[in-house]
RNA sequence: UGGGGCGUCGUCUAAAGGUAGGACAUCAGACUUUGACUCUGAGUAUCGUGGUUCGAAUCCACGCGCCCCAGCCA
């Protein structure tokens, strides 16, 4: 426990374990529904949840909220398992299912229409919009609210058995037409669907709507608090409704802002429009906001949870800046993640006074952030890569690169002093002359000479190639299609940039054995991954993260 | 225009009638074998108007602004 504020449902948590009101006891559940991919908004929800479970000592459910077998797959089931388990969220052996209490919402459904507080519905959708009126308008009763217990319990038992098609009946809950929160005209409680269900089949054809689906879910697990997004305040009265007529184990709903980023979309019908129109290579495209994207583009899941715990948890509609997500890979990152020397868009650099043919190993070290990480040999030879953005052949007086007659640092090896640069017939400069002093090997000058730069090479015979994947953030704008017209707006901000591939990278021996996932810090470049694509003898990095950069917000500058 | 919710630095978020604090971002500097990390410093906020009070972000009143709700989606 830590000594930082409480958010306002530890508070209220805290409130209730002093008053008594749960015996102590704490008892959360995340709950999605298996129609789409989980992304970084729910990792905050995740993060919440079981967090609470945590610290409180309690319990934290993984459910699914499977009552519409129109939109869920088994696919989107396994996905979300595999999720939430890699963020953290420990279900241990409570993962559940609402189609699993199937059976126990129908009972109790019955049990309502026995107490006269549900009926049966011949209203067809249009005429059930036209009689529940609107924000000023009071709705009126269905003509089939007066039916009696007997013929409800009849109608709804032959509803069960199938002898009606979707869309001709529905159950309702006996409420209040007028009410001014339009959730308590009456909602649907089951609606008939023919549809296979991916773990019931066929064994049903109505199927519980979200509101009579929810408590029962929380209810028969004994949930505690049961924490939503906002935009379910209007339907706590619905909620608090059901389980009261019921009189059964009556959790208490908890609503909170979810999570906004800037430069991100993250409905699911837009993510879905990404997907489906090849915008983005799938549901893992290291660019997309899900978290098998971020998985895959090297995001530790511990970084995740620092950032959905940075965040706060408030009432408060907000968005958060995306540079508080990038800054908290890097926080995890500088910490964990291995130093490599990679060169991105090689240079070749020839010593002209190294001896011919001779290679030296020189030490560096593995994580200047961590002792113990210890240190690495690094060949080094008379024929190098350098960065290519760290020449200048007219360099400004801040450039701490390397320029004609400059000398700078290479990382754990020597001092080196450009002499020469040869360029090809376009002009471009395709190779460097450079003096080392030898007197300067680890990196040191015995006559306390300074340079101002350091920069990472590979050795150009020892070298591994590599392709890098840059990425760069998916839109463009901080709130992709704001102030546009149309369709789909978001589509007039995407980044034309977000993905760069660089074929031609170098990196240092060592990587040759990396594997998938693996993550390291590419020296004064940023943080990359192995990826899914690589093979053995094709190294395929993904960029997670840059390194925070001075030198290029100075020069954005001008 | 009915019902529900929310307004504190640029962005998040604390302060439960008693010094408006922190983080990120920004700017300036120190350090540096990563222009990273780390460290130091700076500026910037209580939606408005009244009221209660010795004292109000906090309590009261009246405004203003933003978000959600008219699926047999969740």
């Amino acid at each position: 426990m830590s000594d930082a504020p409480l958010n306002f449902i530890e508070e209220i948590i805290e409130a209730d374990n002093a008053s008594g009101k749960w015996k102590g006891r704490v008892h959360t559940r995340f709950p999605p529904e298996p129609n789409g991919y989980l992304h970084i908004g729910h990792a905050k929800s995740i993060v919440l949840n079981s967090g609470l479970a945590r610290r409180y000592g309690g319990k934290f459910n993984l459910r699914f909220d499977d009552t519409n077998p129109e939109k869920e797959e088994q696919e989107y089931v396994d996905s979300i398992i595999r999720d939430v388990k890699w963020l953290g969220g420990d279900f241990e052996d409570r993962l559940f299912y609402a189609s699993d209490y199937f059976g126990q919402m129908y009972d109790w459904a019955e049990q309502l229409i026995q107490k006269g507080v549900a009926y049966v519905c011949d209203l067809n959708q249009d005429q059930m919009k036209e009689y529940r009126g609107d924000w000023n308008t009071p709705g009126k009763n269905s003509p089939y609210r007066d039916r009696s217990v007997e013929e409800n319990l009849d109608l709804f038992r032959r509803m069960r058995k199938g002898e009606f098609e979707p869309g001709a009946k529905t159950l309702r809950a006996k409420i209040d037409m007028t009410s001014g929160n339009i959730n308590l005209r009456d909602p649907v409680m089951y609606r008939i669907l023919k549809e296979s269900h991916h773990r019931t089949g066929d064994t049903w054809c109505i199927y519980p709507s979200y509101d009579w689906a929810h408590g029962n879910e929380d209810s028969i697990e004994g949930i505690t608090h049961s924490i939503c997004t906002l935009e379910f305040e209007n339907h706590r009265p619905l909620y608090d409704w059901f389980l009261d007529q019921l009189g059964v184990h009556h959790p208490q709903q908890i609503e909170f802002a979810k999570l906004q980023l800037t430069y991100t979309v993250l409905s699911k019908r837009n993510m879905l429009y990404l997907v489906q129109n090849g915008i983005t290579r799938g549901w893992d495209d290291p660019r997309m906001p899900t978290l098998s994207a971020m998985r895959r583009r090297g995001f530790p899941p511990e970084a995740i949870r620092a950032f959905a715990e940075d965040v706060g948890v408030t009432k408060v509609e907000s968005v958060i800046d995306i540079g508080r997500l990038e800054n908290a890979a890097r926080d995890h990152l500088n910490k964990h993640a291995p130093r490599r020397l990679g060169v991105l868009k090689p240079l070749k650099v020839t010593i002209t006074n190294w001896p011919a043919g001779q290679v030296e190993e020189v030490e560096v070290q593995n994580n200047p952030e961590d002792e113990a990480a210890g240190t690495r040999k690094v060949p080094f030879s008379g024929e190098l890569f350098i960065e290519r953005d760290d020449f200048m052949e007219d360099p400004p007086k801040k450039f701490f690169r390397l320029g004609p007659g400059r000398e700078v640092r290479l990382r754990g090896a020597y001092f080196v002093a450009c002499t020469e640069f040869v360029k090809d017939a376009s002009g471009t400069v395709v190779e460097l002359k450079c003096t080392y002093d030898p007197a300067t090997k680890g990196g040191n000058s015995p006559d306390g000479r300074k340079v101002k730069g350091t920069l990472h090479w590979v050795s150009a015979a020892h070298a591994v190639d590599a392709e890098v994947r840059v990425f760069d953030r998916l839109f463009a704008a901080e709130f992709p299609g704001k102030g546009h017209e149309g369709e789909r707006p978001f589509l007039k901000d995407l980044n034309p940039n977000s993905l760069e591939i660089l074929k031609g990278a170098k990196v240092e021996p060592s990587l040759a054995g990396a594997a998938a996932g693996d993550r390291f810090q590419f020296e004064r470049l940023g943080y990359f991954t192995v990826d899914l694509d690589s093979k053995s003898g094709g190294l395929v990095f993904n960029r997670t993260v840059t390194l925070k950069d001075t030198w290029a917000k100075e020069q954005a500058k001008g």
